[in-house]
DNA sequence: TTCATAAGAGACCTACTTGTCTTTTGTGAA
DNA sequence: TTCACAAAAGACAAGTAGGTCTCTTATGAA
């Protein structure tokens, strides 16, 4: 199962669990491999409580150790859990479903992309904008809202027009 | 002075000499140092015939080795003379005005991106294309049509409404 | 209480872009 | 013919994203 998540838009792609494409061209591989790895969890919640991550990175064709980092920023940010130990791993908890996306792209890349001015200037502000000032501000504003409304469950169940499943390999 | 090049349109800004908008979202800074560089010892052959690295890269506020190893691939390619020793510098050449940014872009970055797949696919083509395949082929070759039709004598002249002049500095 | 287990933490590596510094090479005018 | 000058060349370093490896810490069931 892929998630991909473009501009504006996410489009269902294919049916198959497992296989996944990373998000490029405006999100880094950091934040494809949280969403990515907070989905497999959510996805398997049915049928067990925890998953570890060698199992994830398997799954996910991510590197385990990687991937680990990245997994543990999104405990810190309570967006899953985790247990240490046998018996332990990753889970989810009762907020993760309704984390918005915005939420693991904050967690993994920051949100700078969202305040900085396109072009570089150092002075660019809506009183001094520059030549696409408001250009930037409407996509990022559309792409924000995209971002703030789709939250994982919308991934899971699927539900929404705007989701992409893939099945397709990176 | 500044150029500002953006997915496709490049706009008229400012109209002060020797300051210059870095060229973000989709290009690297070489090419903006490229394109810059050459603009600076265009627009100087009025008055002088040759220009020094020191110069260009103190007008141009940017690392001077660092632009001096650009600027070396740039008379590689023949898109502009030098002249080692006294008196010796950065010149223009007969075939430098008539130089498409693209040109530019291919000495300093390659090409690459026009031919990638934007969802990162090993298979990705007309016939198995990914879901933003022909938007992206769309957009692309908008690019680099406003890339090709705009040459160094355009951004010099400055008689495109595309293309803009900005003093502002990075 | 032990101990295998699994996450956490930290050092380190790779690739690439950007940037710095020093040495070498070519050159034009005196 | 010399020599100061300026580009060329090359070594090296910083910054960042991505990735690997090893050691430490916590834990839960036996």
């Amino acid at each position: 199962m892929i998630i991909i998540i473009f501009p504006n838009d996410i489009y269902q792609y294919g049916e198959q669990l497992d296989d996944f494409i990373l998000l490029h061209m405006f999100f880094t591989k950091s934040f494809g491999y949280a969403v990515r790895g907070i989905l497999y969890v959510a996805l398997m919640s049915d049928e067990k409580k925890r998953v570890q991550i060698d199992e994830i990175a398997e799954r996910l064709s991510v590197p385990k150790h990687f991937l680990g980092k990245i997994m543990n920023k999104i405990v810190k940010e309570k967006i899953l859990d985790s247990t240490k130990g046998p018996y332990g791993g990753f889970s989810i908890n009762q907020d993760t479903l309704s984390i918005p996306l915005i939420k693991v792209l904050e967690v993994t890349e920051g949100l700078e992309q969202f305040s900085m001015c396109a072009l570089g200037l150092r002075k660019c502000d809506p009183d001094h904008p520059c030549p696409v000032h408001h250009d930037m501000e409407r996509l990022r504003s559309d792409l924000k809202k995209t971002l703030t409304d789709a939250t994982i469950n919308d991934l899971v169940i699927g539900n929404k027009p705007e989701l992409i499943r893939n099945i397709s390999a990176y």
